[in-house]
DNA sequence: ATGACTGCAAAGAATTTGCAGCAGA
DNA sequence: TCTGCTGCAAATTCTTTGCAGTCAT
């Protein structure tokens, strides 16, 4: 099939051998329409729990995820609690953040208008994240 | 001096005994113009150096900071790195974040305009963070 | 064959917890 | 006195690292 062909090339091109872990890791996180975001215990579990013969070592995630994001394929989101989450959407956007389940819904670029203070003196604004917080409407406070 | 007097009265009011050491960590913390940004590590390293007498534990720095955090005294910051950052300033605010040395800006709600989209069907609105991420100018790249 | 990758287990870093002794009301 | 707080050490959780064996080229 096509699919495994380009996920390959996709890694090559980044200097990334093409093992059959990383191509397991990059079809389950790139072969979706929507974006993902998942931090790498879920990613393990979602993963090793599908195919119970051949389990991907934990620190084979933490290796290819970083992989990843060097190579620019995922990116890492900024986040409140001790995990780090990433996105497959490497572009330029923002969030909504579900307190309730702690998931993060992507909102694309141009959906947020800013208007922005300058930086600081010999500074220069190199990337702009906004998390809109939300919660369950209709519950008392 | 007053400066204890309001320090043990902003514990009391908020049901904390005012201990030798929590008055010590309040007088470090809301004793100051400018609000202040910390991990409870720093804090540790900040408070202990000056008072080589009586050290404070670690232990004592973390319940102690959760229970201003519970008490609205301080607020926990959005960060990408695997430490908790907390703000003195616990109104609503947004922050440069200086890639080069790790420290946090206030910027004060009013800097920035925003223009959101709707939250999700039966979902509201918390709170929004914004965080613009700021690195040397005049650097190559 | 060579160098990169995987997986295990051990190490590390940040935070939390249990509990005995201490201190504030 | 009595309950809450402190401080120590141990436990947890998440992440990183060292290294021997394995796999891609």
């Amino acid at each position: 099939m096509g699919k495994n062909i380009n996920i390959v090339n996709k890694l090559r091109s980044s200097g990334l051998r093409p093992t059959k872990q990383r191509i397991q890791i990059a079809n389950f996180l790139f072969d979706r329409d929507e974006t993902f975001h998942f931090t790498i215990e879920e990613l393990d579990h979602l993963i090793n729990n599908k195919n119970s013969e051949e389990k991907i070592s934990l620190a084979t995630f933490y290796n290819t995820i970083h992989a990843f994001k060097k190579a620019g394929h995922v990116k890492e989101i900024l986040n409140n609690e001790n995990k780090k989450f990433f996105d497959t959407n490497t572009g330029s956007h923002h969030h909504f953040y579900d307190l309730k389940n702690n998931k993060l819904i992507d909102i694309p670029k141009d959906k947020i208008t800013l208007d922005l203070p300058s930086a600081p003196q010999g500074k220069i604004i190199k990337d702009i994240d906004v998390i809109i917080n939300i919660d369950n409407d209709n519950q008392n406070q």
